[in-house]
DNA sequence: TAAAAATACGAACGATCGTGCTATTGTCGG
DNA sequence: CCGACAATAGCACGATCGTTCGTATTTTTA
């Protein structure tokens, strides 16, 4: 068809070795990812898709880059379509409890922050800092609806975000370790009296 | 000395290598331990590790069961020692909160549950039952203080050591991935705003 | 369409993995 | 003190790990 593709072959076959890579890392966590296995899954050789990555720690990095893309998409990017204000901030928080419902299998991101939140390296840093925007961007949703008048004026917004945070870490666990119907009660019901506390 | 001693020699250095294997653990995670790492810990051969617990996955519960037993001391039997009520959920809370900062390391228990918590098998089934028991505790000191009247007679406990636990995990981030000092600040307000909404 | 560059393969590397076996060493009750 | 038995070492195994290298095969560019 046309003489000049969007993508060229290696970047399209790259996208689909880390989507792979993804499903694997969400079951097994990065560190339980092989390249052997991730060669087996996609139909390659190890030296071919090690090819495109250069190490195994090329190949973390991409895969949890593609990670904070697809939770940005999935969560911040429809939530941003509410408008601003306490809908917004609801918006955030319930498509983050969906997010951990429909990743029952494993949530990749909550696996690498525990697996590198303690040893310094690339994946270290790339874990704070994905973190870090996650938090800024629930932080700034909160910020606005104080702005507007429906958070109160001495709302902490870091302090609000860091609680919010702490819930939805506790629905990832009850979802999995205890009764997930409970466990989603349960935040709902710390989220509502959470926001509650806030209100004007 | 004694012609009987309290333990035999087998289970003397049983102790110490799962030692050994807490404090590595504790950095590289269960899945991160290995026999060959570990029997170069202890100085022992790979095969006099293995035949104290016949596989790699009677190792790694042997060291979990431990964690349980280093945690409860640290935190849960301390607490026991405050009177019933307000001041022994308190105690609980502050001793969790103070083993979070201690362990800054890496937590056994945390990464534990993060790895087997999506993955069927006996250690998944043992971090349920870990984790269910300290919940229990939790609940049963929060219900003491509702009995003697220092919380609301409406004070939901698993609802509230739910979120009690949420605001321990967010600490426990907090404390790796940004500030040490403001992720306590943060976890000891939140408490302090959980409990004064269910003070009477 | 030919040259150039990107891409993938296959084989091999040394290392390490968990786990069997067989001795050999050490401990401990009679 | 000796015989039974627990405890540890040594060695080997098949498998898998991440990585390197040379070569073949595409794809892209000129």
């Amino acid at each position: 068809m046309s003489s000049h593709p969007t993508t060229s072959k290696g970047a399209a076959t790259r996208e689909l070795i880390v989507d792979r890579a993804y499903a694997i890392a969400c079951r097994n966590g990065l560190e339980g990812l092989s390249i052997g296995d991730l060669a087996q899954a996609v139909g390659m050789s190890k030296s071919g898709v090690f090819a495109h990555f250069g190490s195994r720690e090329g190949l973390q990095l991409a895969v949890l880059e593609s990670a904070a893309t697809r939770f940005g998409e999935a969560v911040l990017i429809p939530a941003l379509r509410a408008p601003r204000g306490l809908a917004r901030v609801r918006a955030i928080v319930h498509g983050w409890f969906d997010w951990v419902r429909d990743n029952r299998q494993g949530c990749l991101i909550h696996g690498a922050v525990s697996e590198f939140d303690s040893r310094p390296g690339p994946l270290h840093d790339a874990v704070v800092a994905l973190m870090q925007r996650w938090r800024d961007a629930t932080s700034r949703a909160i910020a606005m609806a104080v702005e507007i008048g429906e958070l109160r004026n001495d709302t902490d917004a870091a302090q609000l975000s860091f609680e919010i945070f702490g819930v939805a870490l506790a629905l990832h666990t009850d979802i999995r370790l205890f009764e997930p119907e409970a466990a989603r009660v349960h935040a709902d019901r710390a989220l509502e009296r959470l926001l509650a506390t806030q209100v004007p």
